[in-house]
RNA sequence: GCCCCCAUCGUCUAGCGGCCGAGGACACCACCCUUUCAAGGUGGCGGCACGGGUUCGAAUCCCGUUGGGGGUGCCA
């Protein structure tokens, strides 16, 4: 096996944070840029939080940001689970060669000899007691003395001094092992060769290196890519922060916007771009390039992406793409009354007016509900111009002989008698906008009234003229 | 507290000692276009955190201050 070992290792929570997203994105483009591998790994170590289906979800994810498991880059997945065993040989062989010994204290004890002395964390207590293993007893890597250097490709050499880390523990006190060592155990067994990830991760990567040294392997080159945050500059949390891709996905973000806004975190291709093709970004991406600092996830700015992916996109797509928010439960129509004919015809003029998915239903709603539903303050507002219900009369009138009936001669009318009253195009077709369409705002109105027929836009008149003016 | 990381417009960034009187994008504002709303076009607002060095020359290098962030679990 040549070329370079990626891997991306999310444990399993339910939903795929987006900010797991850039990292496997991150790994995705380095290991097709260098014709390596991009190994994906659960981590499942704590059981209690494993479920078979969110192993599903996490390669749907992922396959949604173009990371498929069909591709030969692509290995896995595989369980950290799985593994079990050899994470327990790993701590033996460590504790057989005295890198490791056991401790019998209590996470109270602990603290409260912490507490004493003054001074946070393990105090090496048990380091030269001889234990031996026993139940409730954890094994704890023996820190050696001396400085620990860490090559990172984002941040250069990053030192920290070994008397800094405490012993941390390797197997908890019911004999199962602990991520830094499953971690590191899995990435040596897999034949991990770059460590890609973000940078909370900076602060454990010491205890690791050490780990790689003691159980006799090379350690991997490391980057740590900087933290996505809020508006309040903390770590995107699932509790306060919208971070399910699955949501994005949901509302109608493209993933090729996502992808692309994703990439240009922390990353910018170049020239005087940013809305780049993933072919570009995968032959330019480079973590030297990488920004040290954390960026902030803006919902505005991943809007406007996604706005201009659509707008790219051929009619045709837009269609297709639009289908399932077309054909959902909450669709605000009767089912049956929508027409696909209708829907191909006004996509062109919709599709510069949505910036996700979701909005589309919104736009169309009127063609296919049985009656316009009206909102009060539209209604209110366009029919208290003066002339506004003179307008709409005659209005009615005309469009019942009009001919031919076509968007371009039903401007020209509707202009004609809004110019009798003293109105322009723009307060004449109001009153008729809102009685088709209930609102004020939508697509443009005479294509719309094409698309529509004559005879529901008559009887959609008349029943608004019969509505009367406001009181 | 301790360890580590970081610092260019409100936000994402370009910049890697002279090309910078700091460029682009999002957002915002104005105007144009216009059947509403968008889209599109044009223009505008707005920044090198601060203080010391180094240098002929610093947004770019060094130190300090301040300010942010991450970590500090028998979580991952």
């Amino acid at each position: 096996m040549t070329g370079p070992r990626y891997r991306f290792a999310p444990s399993p929570t339910g939903f795929f944070h987006v900010g797991g997203a850039r990292t496997a994105l991150y790994n995705w483009a380095l290991a097709k840029q260098q014709g390596g591998t991009f190994v994906l790994r659960i981590e499942d170590t704590d059981e209690a939080r494993n479920r078979p289906e969110w192993t599903e979800g996490i390669i749907d994810a992922l396959a949604w940001l173009g990371i498929h498991r069909d591709d030969p880059t692509f290995e896995g997945p595989y369980f950290q689970s799985a593994l079990a065993d050899q994470h327990v040989a790993a701590a033996q062989r460590l504790y057989d060669r005295g890198s490791a010994y056991y401790c019998d204290l209590t996470p109270e004890q602990v603290q409260e000899r912490a507490k004493a002395a003054g001074k946070p964390g393990y105090d090496g207590y048990s380091r030269d007691r001889g234990l031996g293993p026993g139940p409730g007893r954890v094994l704890r890597f023996r820190v050696p003395p001396g400085t620990t250097v860490v090559g990172d490709a984002v941040r250069g050499e990053v030192e920290f001094a070994n008397d800094t880390l405490e012993d941390f523990v390797l197997l908890r006190g019911n004999g199962t092992p602990m991520f830094l060592l499953a971690n590191v155990v899995d990435d040596i067994a897999m034949g991990i060769t770059h460590v890609l990830r973000a940078e909370e991760h900076l602060p454990n990567t010491p205890k690791q290196q050490l780990l790689w040294r003691a159980l006799g392997a090379e350690p991997p080159a490391w980057a740590h890519v900087p933290v996505l945050v809020n508006e309040q500059r903390k770590k995107l949390s699932k509790r306060r922060d919208k971070v399910a891709l699955e949501q994005y996905r949901a509302e109608g973000y493209l993933a090729e916007a996502m992808v692309n806004y994703l990439m240009t975190l922390g990353w910018s291709p170049r020239g005087d771009r940013e809305i780049v093709p993933w072919s570009q970004i995968e032959a330019e991406f480079d973590l030297a390039d990488v920004n040290h600092s954390p960026a902030f996830f803006d919902l505005k700015k991943l809007a406007a992406f996604n706005g201009e992916y659509i707008r790219a996109l051929p009619v045709d797509d837009f269609v297709a793409a639009c289908q399932p928010y077309l054909h959902d439960d909450g669709v605000p129509w009767p089912p049956e009354r929508y027409r696909p004919a209708v829907f191909a015809q006004m996509a062109p003029l919709v599709q510069t007016r949505v910036v996700t998915l979701a909005e589309v239903p919104a736009m169309v709603d009127f063609l296919f509900q049985a009656d316009p539903v009206v909102d009060p303050a539209a209604w209110t507002k366009a029919m208290g111009v003066a002339g506004a219900p003179a307008v709409l009369a005659e209005t009615a009138r005309c469009y019942a002989t009009l001919d031919p009936w076509s968007a371009e001669a039903l401007k020209d009318a509707l202009d004609r008698i809004g110019t009798a009253h003293g109105l322009k195009l723009g307060k004449a077709q109001a009153p008729i906008r809102v009685a088709v369409t209930g609102r004020t705002v939508g697509p443009p109105l005479f294509e719309a009234l094409e698309v529509l027929g004559r005879d529901e836009t008559l009887r959609r008149l008349t029943d608004a003229a019969g509505r009367g003016t406001p009181g």
